[in-house]
DNA sequence: CTGAAAGCGCTTACAG
DNA sequence: CTGAAAGCGCTTACAG
């Protein structure tokens, strides 16, 4: 492929010159030089090598973004946020997928360090991920969940506990007496969270409705649509099953709807339903899902700008708001 | 961030030799200097610069990936297996979204020719897409869906035309007299293929039952839940609308099965459904789709194969197997 | 406004 | 088995 070299010899001047036509910069050339370079430019169909560009200016215009399984809708949308947003930056984003797995997901930040990323946007495996090359090596690492501010990372999120407790409650509103939560697997930050909310609401309900009793349970679930639906399935087969469910992700909230589909419940009248994430599928469920929705697009345009123009010098800890989007899952009229 | 420089010196040897510890080669090292070696390079946190290890051996391990949108469930598990297959060559997967317009994928193709990536894989929203530059420059590129043989560039893929005859066969075969087909928008070769499928069910049946007339209707959609949902609300809404849908993909399958919902039609007792592309999700949809299954796997394997070993030096057109997974939405038992 | 040259951090013939 | 050095293709002070 032509170098700038070639380009340089055609138009004849400088490397340094054909480099400043192209960046813009850092100094000026004239109009009539830079006509010859950009015509040099096309006749030898010219593209700048982005490598030796990055070695050279020592920034490689590249953001590393590691989910746990992108094949979830909901870290597709975030994904394609994110890449939106990073190249209206022209910077790349670079998506790996740990596949639910912790080693994968050392590995790839690994990866991202001999890649030389300028930073790193992470929805870790861990509860307390291990950043501490990314801290040495001085590239700024942004978690997009809660997480424990004493392990110094920054993240961006939405407030989880709220969300749970609005969610809980809105279930608790429309009169429902038995209570499930599908929480994920583990005691992450964000599990705690979720639980929290759910207690939080539960005991408010308590509090105001004296003489009241409200059965509460909370199950675990790896996130994905099959455990979530191997799980609720059983649950609902159970006696007492609840009345209600609030999933901790749309992912699983899917797999409950079609729990209760196997078990011959109908959804909102023998089983009410509250899915957490937003993803644009909840609203194309049948019956449409009520969920949590996450402002998706713009926590992916404060991650990039955070990493690109205002790199925090220490830890920042952002909260998004969030809405209770209502549909016919939980009981609501359909709009 | 430490350098092979810094490494050699600690360990009182030269660069070179780091470089043949880090890549096992070309030439050996005497265990008790490649002892000295490891153990500088693991006191200094060395990690080789990627760039400047693909600027200098001319080649960056890298693949680019361009998919129409990563939130489309069927992109995000063809990505998550097109990773995975990398990975396990030590090749790094770039993956861009195109989201649905043109000039993205051109822009993204520049890009990769920009990132030196060592191969491209494909699935364009042109019929005939310009991979001249990748011609020019000699980076090999696999289209994974049909496109025209004469545009001189390979693909890998199922066959369209046969799949789509034997899911409208399906449908047929339950007996169904109307019957619909939800395409894609524009005349790719995909489209026509699924079309060519349609009508050779629709002839082949006519054949075999004389005098037997059965309605066939195509109507094309954006492949999206929400474009799908939109236009099968109204047709379902329609007096003679149809009594099965076959659908090009299994996003608008999904939303074939909203409008029935909406529509208050029962699946399959008043409207069957076929999908196509076998999504995970489909397995858990309400009531499940059938569809015809992509080896995803297979394919992304033999792609990552092909641009890392043996790259073919004219194009190739390997067509893959596929299933039709049979699950309740078309009529059949619930397994 | 422009050019010659050093340097980014590797790899790899070339010597020894 | 090991080292000195050229080179990959850019960017960017340094001169002029």
């Amino acid at each position: 492929m032509a170098t700038g070299r070639d380009v340089a010899q055609l138009a004849g001047t400088s490397t340094a010159v054909v480099s400043y036509v192209f960046n813009n910069g850092p100094r000026n050339v004239s109009p009539e030089t830079r006509e010859r370079v950009l015509a040099a430019a096309a006749e030898l169909n010219y593209q700048p090598n982005a490598l030796a560009r990055a070695l050279s200016a020592g920034k490689t215009s590249s953001i590393g973004l590691i989910v746990p399984n992108i094949a979830n809708p909901y870290f597709g949308e975030l994904a394609r946020a994110l890449e939106d947003a990073a190249l209206a930056h022209n910077h790349l984003l670079i998506i790996a997928d740990s596949a639910g797995n912790p080693e994968q997901e050392t590995r790839h930040c690994a990866s991202f360090l001999g890649r030389r990323v300028d930073g790193v946007i992470l929805v870790s495996l861990f509860d307390n991920p291990d950043l501490s090359a990314f801290r040495r090596e001085n590239v700024p690492v942004l978690v997009l969940h809660p997480i424990d501010h004493a392990h110094g990372v920054s993240s961006l999120t939405i407030d989880y506990e709220a969300a749970a407790r609005d969610a809980t409650a809105h279930l608790l509103d429309h009169g429902y007496d038995s209570i499930g939560m599908l929480n994920g697997l583990g005691e992450t930050a964000g599990a705690q969270q979720h639980r929290a909310g759910f207690e939080a609401a539960l005991a408010r309900h308590a509090e105001r409705n004296p003489g009241v009793t409200v059965r509460a349970e909370e199950r675990p679930a790896e996130i994905s649509r099959a455990a979530a639906a191997r799980i609720a399935t059983a649950w609902l087969a159970e006696p007492d099953r609840p009345r209600a469910i609030y999933s901790t992700t749309d992912e699983q909230a899917f797999g409950v709807l079609y729990a209760a589909h196997v078990n011959g419940l109908r959804v909102p009248e023998d089983l009410a339903i509250v899915g957490f994430d937003g993803t644009e599928q909840t609203e194309f469920a049948v019956p449409p899902l009520t969920t949590i929705a996450q402002p998706i697009r713009q926590i992916s345009n404060r991650a990039i700008e955070l990493l690109v123009r205002y790199v925090p010098d220490s830890p920042v800890h952002e909260l998004f708001a969030y809405t209770l989007t209502r549909r016919s899952s939980c009981g609501c009229e359909p709009s």
